[in-house]
DNA sequence: CAACATATATGCTAGATGTAGATATGTCAA
DNA sequence: TTGACATATCTACATCTAGCATATATGTTG
């Protein structure tokens, strides 16, 4: 980039979006979407966003519109998803948003949701594709998205879907202490398709990325299964 | 984001950079930098990027940024990498990077740099980190990098790495005709690391990505191999 | 025509994963 | 107290893959 281009460019917004992705116990892939009571796209469905400030980074946005506009605060794992800048996705102008995506288990999703009147959650159709993907309320009614944000929420489930080939992430999405098959779980609720029980166990304790705690899950019917938690030093 | 932001915010300027990648036959692994003839960082080395124009997608500023800095014209991979917003990135005020990567054969690399006198090519030293990276000349001597340039080279190697073992990207990087071992020396230079060529061989064939064209390498002192090309269809 | 260098094919071994069955351990009801 | 029950956990075995060693094939070169 050189000097000589500044005189003929011009200035786009630049906005930070955060698909805040869980996994509740009944397996469903949920996001929090916050209603727009403005145009343009009134009334639809949108994820959390804010525009960048003049002395904020990237991540430090991402963490105010967490923050801001879906009331989660503390530690969450966040991570830069795409940057969408296609010429016509915001009416209002040319904007540029830096899509980011975050997890949290599901106890502090819906403490977030709870904490939001105008928040909703939004479940996940399996079935992503690049071009977008369908929501549905917990009555499931479709929810109507506005902006392109169908397309980065199918952008963040690809995303989490070859990670999880590589990285630890299902804890993101987990309490402190869980069970192999809690975990388990977790990562077909990801992919979207059932796993092998004995191989999945196998492959988590041979992985050395946790460690069993010596309690048990109490309160079922059944013989309690051990539960585990992500050793720390290891992250 | 809500239109009641608009008044406080600004305005970044937006930019787009491109890590044009190659491999040479000899196994090593080379970018193109250009140098810079002001400031800042006059005289040292810097990434062929362009100001995003005012009705331009970003997918259509990479392209320029190819075309218009680095020579290289026509059909290219090309994908978006990553975006940086650091506050303090450029010196001449805030501006928001979009990584792109772009990956071509080694003749057409040799062709854009020789039409380019501003430009070199700069050998990628293997062991790249997330911190960044060092290039050297074909002298072996290093290379000094403009702006935070080092981390988004080095993000560019950790990128096509990981997309290594689930995407055929090697193609990107050969000839419409290869053999088994070029394809392999091309894997070997990404990963930065031998493989092991029966299993690579059998892999390659069986993953049903490449035909047999029924050609020779010609002109070698041994037994020729037999040329491979990338199924069309498939892709 | 034989030496040579590399391509290509084949068989063996170790590790990872899918599957089935056996065993362990808690709750619950009689 | 005891046995049925449901799930957790373990063990054995088949299958698949990658790495490795060896044997064979096919060009060039003297």
């Amino acid at each position: 980039m050189d000097s000589q281009d500044f005189a003929k460019t011009f200035l786009p917004e630049v906005t930070v979006d955060v698909v805040l992705l869980s996994i509740r116990s009944d397996g469903s892939l949920v996001t929090l979407l916050a209603q727009r009571d403005e145009e343009p796209f009134k009334d639809t469905w949108a994820l959390p966003g804010v525009f960048v400030g003049r002395d904020e980074t990237l991540d430090a946005a991402a963490a105010r519109a967490l923050r801001t506009k879906a009331a989660i605060v503390g530690d969450v794992f966040v991570e830069q998803l795409f940057t969408f800048g296609d010429l016509n996705r915001d009416p209002r102008g040319r904007i540029v948003s830096v899509a980011y995506y975050a997890l949290v288990p599901e106890g502090r999703f819906a403490t977030a949701v709870a904490r939001n009147k105008d928040a909703v959650i939004a479940r996940i159709d399996a079935s992503a594709t690049d071009d977008g993907i369908a929501v549905r309320n917990e009555a499931g009614k479709a929810l109507k998205l506005g902006f392109d944000h169908g397309r980065i929420i199918g952008m963040a489930l690809q995303r989490i879907r070859g990670k999880l080939n590589y990285a630890p992430i299902g804890f993101e999405l987990l309490a402190d202490e869980f069970t192999l098959f809690e975990l388990q779980h977790i990562h077909e609720a990801v992919l979207g398709r059932k796993l092998n029980k004995d191989s999945f166990r196998r492959k988590m304790l041979a992985s050395g990325l946790i460690e069993d705690t010596g309690q048990r899950r109490s309160g079922t019917a059944y013989r309690p299964a051990a539960l585990y938690c992500f050793k720390k030093a290891e992250r």
